[in-house]
RNA sequence: GGCCCGUUCGUCUAGGGGUUAGGACGCAGGAUUUUCAUUCCUGUAACACGGGUUCGAUUCCCGUACGGGCUACCA
């Protein structure tokens, strides 16, 4: 009967930080744990901080992700609409249901006359004014004043906001499936705003109201949310809604991964890193960056390491799917504080999903890339490649920024070892190792690897004078895959054309 | 300032009244690979501090310190 639903409600504001795709991530694998729904609600009840194309942003990170909202703005569902500016007519009617219980007033003050009522607080050296029951009886709002009177206010245009009436002298006891219980004294909360004096509710409101419309059985959010929790168990209680109140989890926050404080999207730029899933355009160069997708992560990878940012499974397993994840989730393994940011270990999940993938999956994967590049776009060409080249590299784009030399010419010779291992006198002999490629008839690296071994023999020569010429000569470097191979993949003709070009080179450079 | 939350290797963490305090990343060394990388092995390194409770605390309690969050007509 109770069908377990839980929901994702980031702000668009801005770009959808990586702090908020693990809390997408945690409300997913809950929903899919519990075999419930996953839905996707769109909080933009602040008008002034909206960003177009955030809305699209956080959707396509989350598909990216591999995170699909079960409902949402774009994927339909039973409790829409999904986003909160267009519920606006709704909240409405609870926000009146609260004022005929007596659980909330009309506050006339503008936000200016509390702003300088905050500063004058402020010199008397009281840093902590509050719109709480101690003071709201001093204020200008329909609790200090005649119906009439407050009636004549409203229709004269008078701004107005509808705040929440807390009791006094209670205790609001949260129970927290991360942290356990979490009590406030009611005398500490302050009357919040639940109505802005532009008709659009505050997060507040709109939360729990929305969250009970839509069925909404476990909270899971940022920690920066745990101390206005006490509001909102209030809410639940005015409303009558306590028997049904979701139940609350309040994750850790991501960490710089130096100094102090919440990961930032400056942390991003200062360190060179991505902390955003995917890149984000914008005419002003400070406001854009580059995500993790466009940095050459694989979606599983960053997942993974998201995951097991403040989660164990409480075994020693480190590298799970998203099924396998699904599968060994719980909320009672949250880690209670906050986890630094640590792009190495960001890093080595990545290597190892590379690392995991079938060539011809790769293949496929980077086809696009190749083509970016205007490089050879051949399957099978690419899915060798991958063979040779996936054990050493971090990112997707390192495939071909280190193996560029499959695709064009080498433009970089290693001349420090060049100089070190190219004998001029040798040419000669060079040479007619390079001709007696030419003769093999299988170009294969059992083949190379054999007419290789007999030169040697003849003349006198061991794998360390020869193969790091070679090796050079096809690829410019010391690093990179097995020499034979390399040479099957490129092929007799390009081998034979590299290695006449190269040793010129060499000539000249020693 | 007030309220709330937290504190195990550099980092992510496991553990839990008596353990050689385990794993992973990183770092260092070695083996394999006549390159680089992979892989494998080894090493490095932690219970914030002070009081209790207890035969015994890293584990429980209380303080302190430190860190974090909130303290808006932002979410």
């Amino acid at each position: 009967m109770n069908q377990p639903r839980v929901r994702f409600a980031p702000s668009p504001t801005g770009a959808l930080h990586i702090g908020g795709v693990r809390t997408a991530l945690y409300n997913y694998l809950l929903a899919k744990k519990l075999k419930g729904t996953f839905v996707l609600r769109i909080e933009d009840t602040d008008q002034t901080r909206y960003v177009p194309g955030a809305e699209a942003y956080i959707q396509a990170s989350l598909e990216w992700c591999g995170l699909i909202p079960d409902e949402g703005p774009s994927y339909g569902g039973a409790f829409g609409p999904y986003r909160q500016s267009e519920r606006k007519d709704i909240y409405a009617g609870y926000v009146q249901q609260l004022l005929d219980k007596g659980w909330a007033y009309y506050a006339f003050d503008t936000a200016e006359e509390l702003e300088a009522i905050r500063e004058a607080e402020h010199a008397k050296g009281n840093q902590g004014f509050k719109y709480d029951a101690t003071v709201r009886l001093q204020l200008k709002n329909s609790l200090t004043m005649s119906k009439e009177a407050a009636e004549a206010l409203i229709a004269s245009g008078h701004p107005w906001t509808v705040r929440l009436k807390v009791p006094a002298d209670e205790v609001v006891v949260v129970e927290d499936l991360i942290r356990g219980a979490v009590a406030f004294q009611t005398n500490e909360l302050d009357d919040k705003v639940l109505l802005k004096s532009d008709g659009m509710p505050t997060y507040h409101l709109a939360n729990i109201v929305d969250d009970h419309l839509m069925k909404i059985t476990h909270v899971i959010r940022g920690e920066e949310w745990l101390s206005s929790t006490g509001h909102h168990v209030l809410l639940y209680r005015a409303f009558g809604w306590e028997e049904t109140m979701p139940a609350f989890a309040h994750l850790p926050l991501i960490l710089k991964p130096d100094g102090k404080g919440k990961l930032s999207k400056r942390d991003g730029k200062r360190l060179g890193i991505p902390v955003f899933p995917l890149s984000w355009e914008s005419d002003n160069p400070e406001d854009a960056f580059v995500g993790f997708k466009e940095t050459g992560f694989d979606p599983a990878a960053v997942i993974n390491f998201l995951a097991l940012l403040g989660w164990n499974s409480g075994t020693e397993q480190e590298i799970f799917s998203l099924d396998e994840l699904i599968d060994a989730f719980s909320l009672e393994k949250i880690g209670k504080s906050g986890a630094r940011f640590d792009f190495d270990k960001a890093k080595w999940f990545n290597e190892q999903y590379i690392k995991g993938k079938d060539n011809a999956v790769l293949a496929a994967q980077l086809m696009p890339l190749a083509k970016e590049r205007s490089y050879r776009a051949d399957l099978p060409f690419l899915e060798q490649f991958c063979g040779l080249m996936k054990e050493r590299v971090t990112f997707y784009q390192d495939f071909f920024e280190e193996g560029y030399y499959f695709f064009e010419d080498v433009h970089t010779y290693d001349l420090a070892t060049v100089q070190k291992k190219w004998k001029p006198e040798r040419r000669a002999a060079m040479d007619v190792l390079r001709d007696s490629l030419t003769q093999l008839p299988d170009f294969t690296h059992e083949a190379i690897k054999k007419a290789v071994e007999s030169f040697m023999e003849s003349a006198q020569l061991k794998f360390g004078d020869v193969l790091p010429i070679l090796r050079i000569a096809v690829s410019g470097t010391m690093k990179g895959p097995a020499i034979f191979e390399m040479m099957e993949l490129l092929g007799k003709e390009e081998i034979v054309k590299r290695l006449s070009a190269a040793f010129d080179v060499f000539d000249q450079n020693v």
